[in-house]
DNA sequence: AGGAAGTTTTGATGTACGTCAAACCATAGG
DNA sequence: CCTATGGTTTGACGTACATCAAAACTTCCT
């Protein structure tokens, strides 16, 4: 029923690629909105209401492929979440480290 | 006899500029480099061979203002060193586990 | 004072990337 | 089936920025 969009293991998520996939204005406030690691619903108004679909989905695409975000399809429905627990076992501290900091600015 | 080269206030450090600041191979590289917390000579000898010196003095103004470097300046030899106490200070468990990453990557 | 050494600053150039618009794709619903 | 919906993909555009070269600046040395 549901499929998962293409994304690294666990073992392969590179730490530069982490970093700059969340040196961004726009991903940053996306992890914001991600921080509880739950499923979020994926469109503009779930997410981010200022970007425009398709830069939105761009964003996404790039915290994905990075190995930040894990994105789920129902039926016509996108939902994205974090991987905390694989980033916390392949960088510890350093996602915690992070939404704290962003939590502060945004 | 001694002097420093102009840096923001602990307390004037902002996440999404340190970020920007680590988000680029060169200063990453840069990074590690520092990762002992010791002053480090400053030429490209001592810091990055590869980068043309004014490149590389580009990054090193990108690090020092965004708080993540000190510089110091006897007569003409720079020297640069981490702001180890101030970022943990400021960002807890934040730059140990960047420095942590980047060992990993570089 | 004059010149050399060590780095920064300025200016120019190329490229990577964030943004938007339009076309596309799959699925749900009638 | 046929259409509408939610999101992606492709393509074009503008801008930010990493890089290099040359000039400038400060300090040391003779």
């Amino acid at each position: 029923m549901a499929r998962y969009l293409e994304e690294p293991d666990v073992a392969d998520i590179r730490f530069d690629d982490v970093l700059n996939a969340i040196a961004d204005d726009a991903r940053m406030r996306v992890l914001v909105t991600l921080a509880d690691g739950e499923f979020h619903p994926c469109g503009p108004e779930g997410l981010l209401a200022a970007l425009h679909k398709s830069t939105l989905s761009h964003h996404k695409k790039v915290l994905r492929e990075a190995g930040l975000t894990r994105t789920k399809l129902e039926g016509r429905n996108y939902f994205v979440r974090l991987r905390r627990e694989d980033l916390d076992a392949r960088f510890p501290g350093f996602l915690d480290a992070v939404l704290a900091g962003l939590a502060e600015v945004y």
